[in-house]
DNA sequence: TGACGCGCACCAT
DNA sequence: ATGGTGCGCGTCA
């Protein structure tokens, strides 16, 4: 017999109904349920253009392998109607959180569930009904888990035509902006809908200021603090070398400090290091991917670009 | 604590 | 291509 954590979800319809419909078909499918948790609605996360959502943890055991279960899974989303992918509202989304001890890797399942740990309608319903029930990868308890993703900032993230971009928020400030993918507690908070909105305009071509938003600067070095903040004030379609950033900053034969404060730049777009080029009239370096600098700077300039950097220019 | 060496999305030669 | 440049950071005493 196998002990298996299952975490269900619904945001279409009668969600309590789908809840119960969902178990009902679970434990006639050779998995015996356990204990069910308190249902908890959930502000959508990822895209946040959709309903609530309601959702349920349940341990549960089984006989089954982990490909069986997720086979019979599958059966029981598809049987509810479920058609809609990821990231999108759907009558049930049924996901194996935990399964004994067991450590998974493979393209169509991951035991445990990647982003568990990060998020708060798994963990906090578990943490009532299982404590004390240990996570193989951490060999942390679900309670220690808990309390540790109530100290995590909170994170979002919106597609953008160059990929995902991802915002972190803690106390109430941006604590940090990114191209790559973030740990952090996956919930949206006002200041991180608020963020996301206008992020998702800036990258629809609108001019968007970003400077009413306060950025954590604690762990920044003063000198680049400084000239993050001097080039906060380079507009919109602007664009400045890194010399004439470091001048401006009041740091002489600075260039390269520039350069280097840009690479390390916690807060991109808001902070925005694309608009710092080369004197020569090339484009530079840009951390996430040159064409992603490109992306922006012909975003912001639109026609204008290609008089800003004429042909073999970048 | 402080000095030293390294690396860097640059720049002028 | 090459070497000067400012700064932060890791290392060593």
């Amino acid at each position: 017999m196998h002990k298996v954590v299952l975490s269900l979800g619904t945001n279409i319809g009668k969600k309590h109904e789908n809840i119960n419909r969902a178990l009902y078909l679970l434990s006639h499918s050779g998995i015996r349920i356990l204990k069910v948790s308190q249902k908890i609605t959930t502000p959508p996360w990822g895209n946040w253009n959709q309903p609530d959502f309601l959702n349920v943890v349940v341990t549960a055991e089984t006989t089954m392998s982990p490909v069986k279960l997720l086979r019979t899974i599958k059966e029981i989303e598809r049987n509810m109607g479920r058609t809609s992918g990821h990231m999108e509202p759907r009558i049930i989304d049924v996901d194996i959180i935990l399964f004994d001890n067991l450590i998974v890797k493979t393209d169509k399942l991951k035991i445990p569930h990647p982003s568990f740990r990060e998020r708060n309608f798994v963990l906090k319903p578990l943490s009532e009904i299982a404590p004390d029930l240990k996570d193989p990868e951490t060999g942390k308890t679900i309670l220690q888990l808990y309390r540790e993703l109530l100290l995590l900032p909170f994170m979002g993230y919106i597609d953008t035509p160059i990929g995902p971009f991802y915002v972190a928020e803690k106390d109430g400030q941006v604590l940090r902006t990114s191209f790559k993918n973030m740990r952090g507690r996956q919930e949206y908070t006002p200041l991180l809908d608020k963020l996301l909105k206008r992020l998702e305009d800036y990258f629809s071509g609108k001019k968007v200021d970003f400077t009413e938003f306060t950025l954590n600067f604690s762990m920044i070095p003063d000198t680049y603090r400084h000239i993050y903040t001097v080039l906060m004030k380079i507009p919109y379609g602007a664009v400045i070398s890194y010399s004439q950033l470091a001048e401006l900053s009041g740091i002489r034969k600075g260039a390269m400090t520039v350069g280097n404060a840009m690479s390390k730049n916690p807060f991109p777009i808001l902070v925005p290091c694309h608009r710092v080029i080369r004197k020569d009239g090339k484009i530079g370096g840009f951390s996430a991917g040159k064409d992603k600098k490109i992306f922006l700077l012909k975003l912001e300039l639109k026609d204008s670009f290609f008089n800003v950097f004429p042909k073999g220019t970048y």
